[in-house]
DNA sequence: AAATATTTTTAGTCTAGTCTAAAAATATTT
DNA sequence: AAATATTTTTAGACTAGACTAAAAATATTT
């Protein structure tokens, strides 16, 4: 039995590993967890004991087959839950999240499978990322951040590496949303601001933004 | 802020005044929860000083204004989660249970509201249980159980006292569903049982059975 | 290679919720 | 009205998860 705090461990080693290095340090963990280090420590020992993780004193954690089978598992809850909310409730996309963080911890096989048919076996949640499918595959599109592309590319935006309300809400009031069609207009040195070209209206890009908009070249 | 724990012991206190003495007593409690009664003590020490119910030494609890009002809300999110379980995701009536209990904690006004309209504003769930309305109301049918219908009378099956598994398996077995027009052919005195007439079949059911099906003469 | 800074772990405490065993209160019999 | 049975509460202990403060290990400077 997992209990819903280990879930939220694993989980969030799982999003820490994959985006840095192997080993999730405590301190990493901690600050994800919004806890303290010692109560990491615990908690780290506990999931080792159990065999979600492989944890050495002093190397940090890592998720084993059997954690990162649970991590996905839970993936795929959420960025389920939050296409419902989405398509069949109104939401809006930055509202979903911390919904889909309560939903994703319901307990239920053919509650997943049903919702999942319902929804038209969606492959992306509507911050763009991933759904893993049932066996645990997750295919991932070939996306670049916006501050790669180079000057003159067309692009479609295909995704959000923050998720955050404040920044889908500024993506919301200049009409950029997940297939919306952008030109790189011209790439500021100075500051790395970028000019783009939506709907054809011009639109100047800080770096922070542009670090935070996937695209897909087109 | 609510505890999970602490909901279900609210939910479980308004299910037993509903049906029972106007103070709940600890043992009865204490059985419906699954636990000890000394823990039900306890717990029922933390809801009075909440101020949830009202507790004195000895007397039983019963739930404050306040109490009440969290215990509606939870049963609205309960009976709407299995509405949606069963018209949008395809369970039957007997599966549903043990996952809107877990459905019904999930924190978020509009959630409930938009799942509300999803739905075309249900008023009554799977089991014929009505469904309170936003505000707390809730609109009971004048329903009676079928041991307490005459000979000859005529009328319609719109709901169970117990909504177990077994038991509304056995229902479908015999072809009994909510809606399902039935006829009272005979009365036995000696054990009670009863021979109803179900889509031009007759069949026998037993007092238990009897006592645990809603009818609307018609 | 020391000295210093940072990270991580340990030790001890706290709250929520549960349990068992014993004590106290209430209900039921005789 | 006692005696007995049942219900309820108290006392004390346990686990999960979190916290603070201090100790230990590792990393970074000098
Ligand atoms: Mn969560
Ligand atoms: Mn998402
Ligand atoms: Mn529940
Ligand atoms: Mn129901």
């Amino acid at each position: 039995m997992v209990t819903l705090t280990e879930e939220n461990y694993i989980k969030e080693i799982y999003h820490l590993a994959k985006q840095g290095e192997n080993n999730v340090s405590t301190n990493a963990l901690a600050k994800a967890m919004e806890t303290k280090a010692s109560s990491v420590t615990d908690m780290v020992k506990k999931l080792s004991e159990k065999g979600y993780v492989d944890y050495k004193k002093y190397q940090g954690v890592a998720l084993t087959k059997q954690g990162k089978h649970i991590a996905v598992g839970i993936v795929r809850k959420h960025r389920l839950w939050e296409v419902f909310l989405v398509e069949k409730l109104n939401f809006s996309w930055d509202e979903i999240h911390e919904v889909a963080e309560q939903l994703e911890h319901i307990k239920s096989e053919k509650l997943i499978k049903q919702l999942d048919a319902f929804l038209e076996y969606p492959t992306h949640d509507p911050h763009g990322d991933p759904i893993p499918d049932e066996t645990g595959k997750i295919k991932s599109i070939d996306k670049i951040l916006l501050s790669q592309a180079q000057i003159y590319d067309t692009c479609i935006c295909v995704g959000v590496k923050d998720s955050s309300s404040e920044f889908l809400k500024y993506l919301d009031k200049n009409e950029i949303a997940l297939g919306t069609k952008l030109t790189v207009m011209h790439k500021e040195a100075f500051d790395n601001s970028v000019t783009i070209n939506v709907n054809n209206n011009l639109l100047i890009i800080s770096n922070l933004i542009a670090n935070n908009l996937f695209i897909k070249l087109s």
